[in-house]
RNA sequence: CGAGCGGACUGCGCGGCCGCGGCGCAUCCCGAAUGCGACGAGGAAAGUCCGGGCAUCGCAGGGCAGGACGCCUGAUAACGUCAGGUGAAGGCGACUUUAAGGAAAGUGCAACAGAAAUAGACCGCCGCUUUGAAAGCGGUAAGGAUGGAAAGGCGAGGUAAGAGCUCACCGACGGGACGGUAACGCCCCGUGCCAUGUAAACCCCGUCCGAUGCAAGGUUGGGCUGUGUUCAUACGGGUUGCCCGCCCGAACGCAGCCGUGAACACCGCUUGAGCUUAUCGGUGACGGUAAGCCUAGAUAAAUGACCGCGCUCGACAGAACCCGGCUUACAGGUCCGUCUCGAAGU
RNA sequence: GCGGUGAUACUCAAGAGGCUCAAGAGGCGCCCCUGCUAAGGGCGUAGUGCUGUAACAGGCAGCGAGGGUUCGAAUCCCUCUCACCGCG
């Protein structure tokens, strides 16, 4: 899955600059269309010590891949984490489901329809059918 | 049984399922692909406070400056660390704490108070003179008052009053004998005592220190054009803060174009003063010998989600070149001791 | 990861072992000036916490936190906390 994060700081600007954010109660998310599926989770120094941060970015990771095959087309995500005392995988979960049905639930359609789409969105497609 | 003291260890466990990191093997459509396999954070990984290794610069040159340490003996690659001892302080005790060299080498500082702060007569006490009270002169550091500190302490003798003026004891200083590797201890003799504190103030003495840090540094990969600055007996650059000395002969900057994953890839990057067990030497830190073991290596940066069970319901906390220490944070739990004190019983 | 700098009232800050002293300025409060305001001028408040008083006065603590050295520490020495800066 190495391949799927986003690393360069040149990719980072220019999804912040073009992308379309979506905000729930527990995050903020920075997408835009992409020929693959890519991430990234933003945690900065500002969220807690190593310790923190680390579960952080775990919990944000776990909540994208459960939610990953939700996408109706790639996109490049950038994952933003609101400030808070405690963070919890369900909630995480929950809001990035709520963002995808409020953003992308029209834009799923379209993926139905192409059936040329890569291996990868074919079967994403099949599933959320289901 | 209660209250302590010292030391050592541990840091939720088991199963299922999806997923992550590099590694090994296999497969194919040879890709940052898929499958399988074993492995995958700490006692502090933390703070970055010390000491090393390693790397580059310098070229193993000198001086000044600067910094660190400081009872003794040992351990160690080294240390500001550790071990054992000495002195001092605290505790009934087991024990604990301790930056603990030098103040007759010199300089500085000691506010306020107080008569006086490194030297002294304000009150008081005593004597003499004059006198109505009182004043003057002299003696005196026992008492008062001030202060953190007031001229060794305390008792006796002594005296006009006093004073190491004299004496006993304690302290201090000097010398000697004995024990100990030494710090030092202990005993004897002598000296009436001979200079307050501060060196985490400058300093002196002794020991030690080149600078920069893996963003060190190396490999692959780079050309063209224009232009500017400086320079030949001095200038520029490098060398530690400075000076001397030494090295290099061209060095550096700006703009544009081509090219470019370049804030990239790979190496450094994990086998090491390594770990475990046994045994020998040593009070101990530690060292020797033998056998066995290989135990994270990421780079937007790997341990998580869900379910079930158990219990004491899980603290502090996440490797980033590697080691040895120190310091700080921490839910609990376990074990050890010819350990200490108190109570009760025998 | 590595290296460095700093912390003093609400804000900006001086002080570098004793006293004048926790300076000074902004801000804040009152007064003058004005028909009213701004600007200007003057005066002063007293700073924070605790204690204390009828109310003042006064006392104690306090310079990021905790120890130590010293007779005495904002200042000297350790440990910790927080903030900020630099890096091929």
């Amino acid at each position: 899955m190495k391949s799927l994060r986003i690393k360069k700081k040149k990719d980072f600007t220019r999804i912040l600059r073009v992308g379309k954010r979506a905000h729930a109660e527990s995050l903020t998310i920075v997408w835009t269309p992409s020929d693959v599926m890519r991430y990234a989770v933003c945690v900065g120094k500002k969220y807690g010590k190593s310790v923190v941060r680390n579960r952080l970015k775990r919990l944000l990771r776990e909540a994208f891949r459960s939610k990953a095959e939700c996408f109706g087309i790639p996109c490049a995500v950038l994952l933003i984490p609101r400030e808070a005392k405690e963070y919890s995988y369900a909630a995480f979960a929950r809001d990035l489901g709520k963002i995808i049905r409020k953003e992308k639930l029209l834009a799923a359609r379209p993926a139905d329809d192409v059936e040329g789409l890569p291996a990868n969105g074919g079967t994403l497609s099949e599933k959320e059918g289901v």
